[in-house]
RNA sequence: GGCGAGAUAGCUCAGUUGGCUAGAGCAUGCGGUUCAUACCCGCAGUGUCGAGGGUUCAAAUCCCCCUCUCGCUACCA
């Protein structure tokens, strides 16, 4: 019987482009979502774009478009990559759907009557000039401590924690202009009370990443802050409350919620019980970038603990460090970055996965460079594992009527195959992608090495019967890394299972002997060199 | 300023609780092979394990200090 499975990618930001740091952060929400199903569990691997907040309505009256046209632009645009990069999202909806609008306005308003909900008055700065309220470090001034230029959240200065009114003769950030303060009510969560709760969650995690782990142990340790769960702004999802009106749901008091939005749509899609996803036998992964930690292990918790429906809490949280390029940080405001969509434009989807699943940021950043790019499609995927298989098929097309031998088996491979489904199956749920994709490749290796002992090529006429049971042999390893790179490498593996006619569950396959091979192409094309250079001088051309 | 993470071969990284001459892949050089996408196989290296102290019979691994990089510091995501 399968296991319920919740999967949450993060929700990129629908305020610009995909960029190869978010990739990185979340293929493995990916390779996770294909592997439990290969395995059998009942998968719900849902994401969105958070199309709310100030940044989009800022772009929105830059560009002199809505809100929800520019939102919808970039939901647009993520859909088309996430698609074409093989992303298998059960759902994939937006925060401005309605769905989601209504799962989060009956939320809130089962929320406000709990007890760690309360209302508060306190001034905030606003800016008579652009006509909206600022967020603290939006507002500039002195510091009342140490007289140097400071934001309305601190002083870099000296280091002082701040309200923005404390400063001396405040601006707004955006337009230079002095700011006034008003009385604004807001409607806070008492996080400060949950906080035994939440360091019992991050204590009964060991599995979470170690910066998970360090970043919320930190925060709690620092001492929990109340957070207002409301903001006054247009472009959101209205307060549902009597004297809320013209107020928004902060976004980080909604977005998250769309993992319960999403998996509830995904849920009624297959007639499945949304409550057993949320109960306690399921199994909830969340993956995201580092800078995303805190609101999965503190807001979306003290969001579920507060509202006292008895949610299930986040288990593993698969949080990547980042993703730099070419040694540098990515910097989408310098344009600094390689986009998505020109990725995909020049290079295979499974090219691209490989790459940032194999040399990912999982416990520290990791670089992006050209070079490493080129090389590691070129001499990995390609030249060891594609080359297996074409060498493999090849030769059964070219001298063995394109039919599968009749053969044996080595038991030494058979017993690795079979320790393989086992192992990196457990790193996989670990979260340990490299080393997953290690295994597989070191096994690659040794068939290749397999290969050129038993030199076929020579059997072929010297001792048929060898040379068949090598065959034979090849093709049960062929079938069998096609299923082990299925949620790595769906499209490739796709194929390879298609024309060997296995299935994709995570269980050893054979190929019957007598199977009728397809004509089989080539599985990776080669990158040429020259494309290092290229593309490098592209990015300098940038700096 | 505070807190956190990191610094290991040209590159990307592994190195469990300290233990033999520090590892892998890629890149590089040499040799072999030819079924395969000039592919694969074998061999060869190279490293003051960021610097400096200390603990220990023994440290990349523990302690101290320093340097550098990155991140967080909560109403930008």
């Amino acid at each position: 019987m399968g296991k319920n499975i919740l999967i949450g990618g993060a929700w990129p930001y629908a305020n610009g482009s995909l960029h190869i740091g978010h990739i990185a952060g979340l293929l493995p929400g990916d390779v996770l979502a294909r592997y439990h199903r290969a395995a059998g569990d009942n998968v719900y691997f849902v994401s969105g774009s958070d199309c709310h907040g100030t940044p989009v309505a800022i772009r929105a009256k830059q560009e002199n478009r809505t809100p929800r046209e520019i939102s919808d632009f970039y939901h647009g645009e993520f859909t088309d990559c996430f698609q074409r990069l093989g992303f298998s999202y059960d759902v994939y909806t937006k925060t401005s759907s309605a769905e989601h609008r209504n799962f989060v306005t009956e939320f809130h308003r089962k929320l406000y009557e709990s007890e760690y909900i309360y209302e508060k008055e306190a001034p905030q700065a606003y800016c008579q000039d652009c006509g909206s309220f600022l967020a603290d470090r939006f507002v500039l001034g002195k510091c009342p401590r140490c007289g140097k230029e400071a934001r309305g959240d601190q002083c870099d200065a000296c280091g002082t924690v701040l309200e923005p009114e404390a400063l001396v003769d405040p601006v707004c950030a955006s337009c230079g202009k002095p700011v006034g303060f008003r009385k604004a009510r807001h409607l806070y969560i008492a996080i400060s009370r949950l906080e035994r709760q939440l360091q019992a969650l991050v204590d009964a995690h060991p599995e979470w990443r170690k910066n998970a782990a360090a970043f919320t142990n930190r925060y709690i340790r620092e001492g929990l802050r109340d957070r207002a769960l409301t903001r006054d702004l247009e472009w959101g999802i209205p307060v549902p409350r009597e004297g809320y009106e013209g107020k928004t749901i902060y976004i980080w008091a909604e977005n998250v919620l769309g993992y319960l939005s999403a998996s509830r749509t995904a849920a009624e899609n297959r007639g499945a019980d949304f409550g057993a996803l949320w109960g306690d036998d399921a199994i909830h992964y969340y993956v995201h970038g580092k800078d995303n930690i805190p609101f999965h292990t503190i807001i979306l918790p003290a969001l579920l603990l507060g509202s006292g429906g008895g949610w299930h809490l986040p288990d593993r949280i698969v949080s990547s460090e980042y993703q730099t390029l070419e040694g540098r940080k990515i910097s989408t405001s310098q344009n600094y970055a390689i986009w998505v969509k020109d990725l995909l434009a020049r290079y295979e989807a499974d090219s691209i996965r490989y790459f940032f699943l194999a040399n990912g940021p999982e416990k520290k950043d990791a670089d992006f460079s050209w070079r490493e790019f080129v090389h590691s499609h070129n001499g990995e995927l390609l030249g060891g594992y594609g080359n297996f298989v074409n060498r493999s098929l090849a030769f059964i097309e070219k001298y063995l009527d394109g039919t599968v031998p009749e053969g044996k088996a080595d038991p030494e491979i058979h017993r690795q195959i079979g320790e393989l489904y086992a192992s990196v199956g457990r790193l996989i749920e670990k979260g340990s992608f490299k080393d997953a994709l290690e295994r597989i490749f070191d096994f690659v290796r040794s068939a290749n090495k397999f290969f050129d002992a038993r030199q076929p090529w020579i059997a072929r006429t010297a001792d048929r019967k060898a040379c068949e049971d090598t065959l034979y042999q090849c093709v049960q390893i062929v079938g069998n890394l096609a299923v082990l790179l299925a949620p790595f490498l769906p499209f490739s593996s796709e194929k390879v299972c298609g024309w060997l006619g296995v299935t994709n569950r995570w269980e050893k396959q054979s190929v019957p002997a007598g199977h009728r091979l397809p004509e089989v192409e080539i599985l990776f094309r080669r990158i040429d060199k020259a494309a290092i250079e290229e593309e490098t001088e592209k990015l300098k051309a940038i700096l």
